[in-house]
RNA sequence: CGCGGGGUGGAGCAGUCUGGUAGCUCGUUGGGCUCAUAACCCAAAGGUCGGUGGUUCAAAUCCACCCCCCGCAACCA
């Protein structure tokens, strides 16, 4: 008799192409959803993108496509990926599935008919990139991301979300376990109880998204539309729901923690008011920082997990994300510890620990799997082996099912460790010289107990690294791992006699020179790879909400034409004057002589250059840009510089002299 | 008084919730072994656990105060 197991991911919105963030999240779901399958769990592992939203609206504005192809094509990518990295996901939701749509509004209807939407009226600042009304005055920036924000009104329909503090306070107190880690549950808990307003969940200012039933002018919250993924994948609203009658409520709700806020107070409370049962727990991971930084798209170091895949393959990645990080921390990414990781625990340890023992096993035994033929020919330490087996068993289990993988992994490691000890303890190669029977009969006790222990650290393994355990497994010559039955996993399942099959290195050394094949991949890479539109569009310079600039005429591919160029007035200018701006860490107000004038300017450069070393300094200005407020004092123009990439700026020179004022053509 | 994350041998980290011999990987040095993927095993050197005070039989861990570093935001037109 079967358990069922349902795990879900967030789906992924496609303002995004994938990046080893993602793959972060999946790759953890993956292993877990490949362990209960293991169980004999009735397993099914959920994710998706969505689609819906004022901002894929606008970037495919700008991308010049439709919103649907704009989804298409990056849900696409999602998809490839995850089949590329064999993950085991038994379905993908869009939220621009008609099967979606359908269930996004029959709980829209269901929680209309229960009470808990009204229609009212709402004029506020509207953050686009975030997708939701933030508390600021007019002008402001967004709290969340700083990026500016929009006066919108609307005529709204609201849920709400006020009559929920109660239960939701009553959920996180009953079921503490119900967000996991406690930081996360911490936060919300306090968040929660300093109130909550009701939840505007329609939009009128655009239309890329779900209608409101009866009401098309209104497009459903984006929220509301990505939550219900969870259970509209399951059929939940049509006319089959077999599997939301057999796998709601999910086991586990996977999510990174910025959407702590949506998984952990929204969406219950939405399943509350619709009289739906809750997931049992939600679980939020941390982030995965390169190389001590964050990885966003505008500093360029987002690592794409194709790189990694290419030289190290899947279990590598795999291996490396869940043993490195300790899972809900945030955790860094490098090459070098990744390849580090791989050689040492992979091709090093279980790698190695595979190769030495069946080789022996294919010398001394003729590749079958001996037993010592007489109780005489047992030692301590064999014993001491199978008892480290047993507990490793019970510890892996045990920490992997609370989500620390990286100490269930150590755990099991710790057995690889102790049986590289054993053996050179026991010297099973000295015994191999000799023929008499007692060195025989040891020589099988040792080859056993090595090969038994290798087969409980590459079942155990196998959730994380499903390809070469899967390898290890067939030349131990045991068949189709994904067949065996962890739950039955104790030491002495191992047969006498089992015939090996071809032994060959599962984990060959990676050596420096994949770092830098790796490196070079991500900087070939990078340009196609990051997609900086979206961005660019969603903060808007103009305070009004207009629309993103019209595309201007027809020129492909982003480039435009000399006569957009000649609109921009570029001159060399001569610093007279320059100093820090106040209670501002990186702006430098200066005056700069155009040739016609003398401009004050403010430029973000003050953690590139002293103040003093710019006087007298020749620098490019664009001299007919918009003037614009920055720390209350007026800029009337740019200074050019190089910026890179997470780098300070460079400003912009001449080799040769020229005369202030010249215009750049 | 903005929000957040940190400070543990040379490097990178775990341990802190739940106080009890400071652990892991790499690196260094010396030794061993030759079955194995230049791998594996042993040993050694290397630590004021950011500081000060407190609680305690006992503090990396709990409490208070302080110092420093790093993100993010405020400002990068």
């Amino acid at each position: 008799m079967s358990k069922k197991f349902y795990i879900t991911t967030p789906i992924y919105y496609v303002n995004a192409r994938p990046h080893i963030g993602h793959t972060y999240t999946t790759i953890a779901c993956d292993t877990i959803a490949r362990r209960h399958r293991m169980l004999g769990d009735d397993t099914y592992f959920l994710t998706g993108t969505d689609e819906h939203g004022q901002k894929i609206e606008r970037a495919a504005q700008a991308a010049g496509k439709t919103p649907q192809q704009f989804a298409d094509e990056v849900s696409g990518e999602f998809r490839a990926l995850w089949k590329r990295m064999g993950l085991t996901n038994d379905d993908f939701i869009r939220t621009t599935e008609e099967r979606h749509k359908i269930g996004v509004q029959a709980l829209f209807s269901k929680l209309r008919d229960n009470g808990y939407i009204y229609k009212g009226s709402y004029t506020g600042q509207y953050c686009v990139s975030d997708e939701m009304y933030v508390d600021v005055g007019p002008g402001e920036p967004c709290p969340e991301c700083g990026r500016i924000t929009e006066t919108v009104r609307e005529e709204n329909y609201f849920f709400k979300l006020s009559a929920f503090v109660d239960k939701l306070l009553q959920l996180y107190a009953e079921q503490p376990e119900w967000i996991r880690p406690d930081t996360r549950r911490n936060e919300v808990i306090s968040f929660v109880r300093s109130g909550l307003k009701d939840l505007s969940i329609s939009r009128s200012t655009f239309s890329w998204g779900i209608p409101v039933p009866d009401d098309p002018n209104h497009v459903i919250y984006v929220w509301l539309d990505a939550l219900a993924n969870y259970i509209t994948a399951l059929g939940y609203g049509s006319a089959d729901t077999a599997k939301y009658d057999t796998y709601w409520p999910a086991d586990v709700q996977m999510i990174g923690k910025e959407i702590v806020r949506f998984h952990c107070v929204y969406w219950p409370a939405f399943l509350m008011a619709a009289g739906l049962p809750l997931p049992k727990g939600i679980m939020a991971h941390g982030w995965l920082l390169f190389e001590e930084s964050k990885m966003s798209k505008t500093r360029g170091n987002i690592v794409r997990s194709e790189t990694i895949l290419d030289v190290l393959g899947a279990d590598a990645l795999r291996y490396f994300l869940l043993r490195e990080v300790v899972f809900g921390s945030d955790g860094s990414f490098s090459f070098d510890a990744l390849v580090q990781r791989y050689n040492s625990d992979l091709a090093n340890g279980l790698g190695n620990l595979a190769s030495r023992t069946l080789t022996m096993i294919t010398r001394y035994f003729k590749g079958e799997v001996p037993y010592p033929s007489h109780a005489a020919a047992r030692e301590p330490s064999d014993d001491a082996i199978a008892e480290i087996a047993a507990d490793v068993i019970g510890d892996f289990n045990q920490l992997f099912d609370t989500f620390q993988f990286s100490k269930a992994l150590e755990a099991s490691w710790a057995l690889v460790g102790a049986v590289d000890k054993y053996i050179v303890e026991n010297e099973p190669w000295a015994l191999g010289e000799k023929q008499d029977e007692n060195s025989r009969a040891r020589l099988a006790t040792v080859l056993y107990t090595s090969a038994e222990a290798l087969r409980i650290a590459t079942a155990l393994a196998h959730p994380v690294i499903p390809d070469s355990t899967a390898r290890i497994w067939t030349q131990m010559g045991l068949g189709d791992i994904r067949k065996f039955d962890l739950t039955s996993l104790k030491w002495g399942q191992l047969h006498l006699g089992t015939k090996l099959g071809e032994v060959q290195p599962v984990f060959p050394r990676a050596d420096k020179s994949a770092i830098e094949r790796m490196q070079k991949m991500e900087e070939q890479g990078r340009p196609a790879a990051v997609e900086s539109k979206p961005e660019a569009v969603a903060a808007p310079a103009a305070p009004v909400a207009a629309a993103p600039a019209k595309a201007p005429a027809a020129v492909p591919d982003g480039k435009i034409g000399i006569e957009d160029f000649a609109k921009v007035e570029l001159r060399v200018g001569m610093v007279k004057v320059a100093e820090k701006v106040k209670n501002a860490d990186k702006l430098l107000r200066m005056e700069v002589d155009i040739g016609t004038e003398v401009r004050q300017i403010v430029a973000g450069i003050a953690e590139a250059y002293a103040p003093e070393t710019l006087v007298g300094r020749k620098v490019v200005i664009v001299a007919n840009l918009a003037p614009r407020k920055l720390r209350g004092l007026e800029s009337n123009g740019m200074v050019v510089a190089a910026s890179l990439d997470g780098g300070q700026p460079v400003l912009a020179g001449f080799l040769e002299d020229v005369p202030v004022g010249a215009r750049l053509k």
